[in-house]
DNA sequence: CTGAAAGCGCTTACAG
DNA sequence: CTGAAAGCGCTTACAG
């Protein structure tokens, strides 16, 4: 259907230049109260829209901002791109989101897309196997993003090397996790199994060590520790749950569960329940990023708040003000531990256990 | 950093023509086997990525598909948008995510931009308040963005009229809701309570409508229905059961709940335990949507599946194959229930319920 | 305060 | 198969 109007048909209507169209438009300079007027007169007749394309080539315009992450469903994932969308839209900026599927040649094409699209930084999200193939990969999109004036940005994963010129927004997971086991050692806990470890997996790291931080820190043995499946989720936190259970013959030694994730703390409240165990009066459980389900499920579950959203915003917010492309630039955002009802307190432990609102 | 590479450093350092790079780079002329492989090599050694700016002024290049939303955090909009960014990668498309937090002028705003962008479709998603107003809107947003050769979807809301040419993609809310309460009737419940009806909300008036339909073939008489409660979410939820339970002094003439969504019905749960009252011993109760927390939660709960990323795929997948602006188009995708625990047969019921797996 | 003109980095008829 | 040139729709020094 009819042809774009462009900044000529406005300039004509208008009877003034397309230099005086641009300068009211863009405010930026004088122009006079008749021009003005003329030209906004034309622009609503015409219902005219600059074109973004050819602004941008003209070297002004709005920016974007990139978001890459594995998928938009999770929680973790889609309060990210939240955040960033809302940081991003206050300063202006539109956001481009994208799917990797934890394909890095499809991760390597987006990112030259990105470059291709001039997006002022490209944020991506995660954690990830954290092995050389990786550090190479995130140092190489440093550098072409950087070379193009934009600026790499890793949230939630690690930096790959201390001199890549990357923006990295983190928060402490570790600590979280030494947070959380602590809170059940401090209700008498002993026997604490750590569900879904995830070898390799820079987020499962970071948790496990911070478990086991934990349990020496309390003198808890190494050896009492408890470590089973593999993988994040509903799935893996069901299998591994009832795999533990089977193995145990449905009476485990374990009197205390923590989960690698919130989505696999509900899979295993309801593979206790299967098992006739109750939570928390016969299985205290944990979880771990404060996800919806945590408030949803009966008992509310005691996990670990990330701040996923605030991260977002940090990254844009760092990202447009940093001196861009130079050196690296790392942020490190709490955690905080929230208690609901999943853990009760273990013969002599403290009273640490047990507050917190019903929907909360 | 280093000024941006052209395409004619590559021109320059191939010993060709900018012409002859472009070709290449396209590869939908013929070319010559020397220039591509001289082309190639200088694009590699250059580390050269075509500006999608010039490229869409030019009139070529990716185009990309943009979707607004109240959000990106609700499980719906995060499928719908994961659908939109599926599908649209699948055609070599990008996606431009934008929140409007029910703001229309936000929203305006936000469709003016992604004309500035040329964006190739504008998908709106989730449900509406339907007035004049807003039927007026979406009327002009069709419109504007048919005369510009994009096209407006709208995604889980109503078309504004019959003649408004945009893309409509819904589901079967209506068809969903009397599924839903047809089962809880055929397991033998008459007085179901509605929990969180909105008034004016689309969304809202079909799934009453669809209540009401069922109540109406199974000769429940209208008056033995109950509604209560404003909005969906989990704090209307617990809101509304709570307030009839403390209503009815915890003894209620209702056997079950038919809660907005699930995140109302999963508060719902929450505040029935609170007053003793088991699910579904003591009370039957179904959600809508199949949000993850449907199956997170114990009993797992009984609810209509949406094709949430489905919509966002069809949304897409017709944009892209339509004759643009012309017209209206309509989808319809079906829903299905659910069956999971949160229902149990009354008295002379049927066998309806109880099926399903644990994790399902 | 305003206009003519160059230029942003591509693509694509038009000649050859 | 290849190149010179026009053109996409803006912005911004440069004159005035």
């Amino acid at each position: 259907m009819g042809e774009r109007v462009t900044i000529r048909d406005v300039a004509a209507r208008a009877g003034v230049s397309v230099a005086t169209v641009s300068r009211v438009l863009a405010g930026n300079y004088p122009t006079s109260t008749a021009s003005r007027a003329k030209v906004l007169r034309a622009v609503k007749d015409l219902d005219y829209v600059a074109n973004a394309h050819a602004r941008a080539l003209a070297g002004a315009g709005r920016k974007t901002i990139a978001v890459l992450m594995y998928d938009v469903v999770g929680a973790f994932y889609a309060q990210v791109a939240q955040g960033v969308e809302m940081e991003a839209a206050q300063h202006g900026r539109l956001t481009l989101v994208s799917s990797t599927g934890s394909d890095p040649a499809r991760e390597l094409a987006l990112v030259q897309m990105m470059r291709e699209q001039a997006a002022e930084a490209v944020v991506l999200v995660g954690g990830v196997t954290q092995d050389d193939e990786y550090r190479q990969r995130m140092a190489r999109y440093a550098e072409v993003l950087a070379a193009a004036g934009s600026r790499l940005v890793l949230c939630g994963r690690p930096a790959p090397a201390p001199d890549v010129p990357a923006l990295v927004v983190e928060y402490d997971n570790e600590a979280g996790a030494h947070a959380v086991t602590s809170h059940l050692l401090g209700a008498g806990h002993r026997r604490i199994a750590l569900l879904g470890y995830q070898p390799g997996n820079t987020t499962g790291e970071d948790r496990l060590a911070g478990y086991l931080r934990a349990l020496a820190d309390h003198g808890v043995p190494r050896a009492d520790a408890v470590l089973h499946g593999v993988g994040f989720g509903q799935n893996h936190g069901y299998r591994a749950m009832r795999d533990l259970l089977d193995a145990a013959d449905g009476k485990p030694e374990f009197t205390a569960v923590f989960a690698g994730d919130d989505r696999a703390a509900a899979a295993a409240v309801i593979a206790l329940r299967e098992y006739g165990l109750r939570v928390p009066e016969d299985m205290s459980v944990v979880g771990y990023n404060d996800d919806p389900v945590a408030g949803d499920i009966t008992p509310g579950l005691t996990t670990v708040h990330i701040p996923a959203e605030e991260m977002g915003r940090t990254a844009v917010r760092r990202a447009l003000s940093g001196a861009s492309g130079t050196g690296q630039e790392r942020h490190v955002l709490g955690t905080h531990i929230v208690i609901r009802h999943s853990v009760r307190p273990l013969r002599g432990g403290s009273a640490a256990a047990g507050a917190g609102g019903a929907l909360d």
